[in-house]
DNA sequence: AGAATGTCTATAGATGAAGTAGACAAATTA
DNA sequence: TAATTTGTCTACTTCATCTATAGACATTCT
């Protein structure tokens, strides 16, 4: 399961990607617009900041914009971001490996082979789904792109 | 990530079905066999036990045996037994559907989309690998049917 | 100066994970 | 029957994490 954070994270900056030829956009909109609390989202989009997914101006006027291309900031960085790793236990995780204290044997470790299987298949979704996929997203960025010529 | 808890339910399972000819197996074999917290263990054995996996004896020479049979137990089951849902949100668990409360339209929300195709992955692996297909097991399971002749 | 923003620090309640302690009940066997 | 060996039941603890909320503060624009 992941967390209500993850998945705000992750509509917060859907809602971003679909806003982006708006500039800045504000956190109560953003709140607003995705059912998210006020004050919840704040601590979200900072730590998303330290991240250099998003970036933000103070002020009036403010707000927050996505600086990350939607195109190359995959739904499993995300959720790797707020909740950690995708595996289902640490010792199949790449980026948060850890062995399992009460494990005897991990080489011969069945349970682990298995859990491996389930790690890859959700990565393989994961990895590969990017904010762009996401339909809204790329009708967006398609037309970006049309603006650009 | 699955729990602790699911984990030590698998391994003991996977335990008493390794060693299903030779009738009761005492919780403290268990235990130290495959380094779990006693009475932890014991607590998830009445757990199994209520859900009818697993059967027990008191009393001196008493302890526990599978009475599922191995090759219809799936990993699944088991740790959708201890731990709830495998789908990442419950908008997309069949089990243990729930709606989002933020979501606005759950038809069209393009994250419980991609959430479900983790599910189906994730249950294509775990409701189809069953205590029987770990090869230790299956070893023992074939003796069985061998002995059985 | 004043309004509109994001930032920072602190706190809090609920929940669940992981584990522990100890009295109790049942079965065996000497 | 008494002692021993098992599982059972109830209660508790400890700790971490999730999901927020409150309020003062800093910055920017007009």
């Amino acid at each position: 399961m992941i967390s209500k954070k993850a998945k705000y994270a992750l509509k917060a900056l859907l809602y971003l990607a679909k806003q982006h030829d708006r500039g800045l956009v504000l956190i109560s909109e953003i709140a607003v617009a995705e059912r998210i609390p006020r004050k919840f989202l704040e601590a979200i989009l900072v730590d998303l900041k330290v991240q250099q997914i998003v970036q933000s101006t103070r002020g009036k006027n403010g707000g927050y914009t996505l600086v990350k291309d939607p195109t190359q900031l995959s739904v499993g960085n995300v959720i790797r971001m707020v909740d950690g790793p995708l595996a289902p236990v640490h010792c199949v995780s790449h980026l948060y490996y850890r062995k399992c204290e009460e494990c005897v044997d991990e080489a011969t470790c069945e349970i682990r082979l298995l859990m491996k299987r389930v790690r890859d298949a959700t990565c393989d979704i994961l990895d590969t789904t990017y904010l762009a996929d996401f339909s809204k997203v790329t009708a967006l960025v398609v037309e970006e792109e049309a603006n650009q010529i």
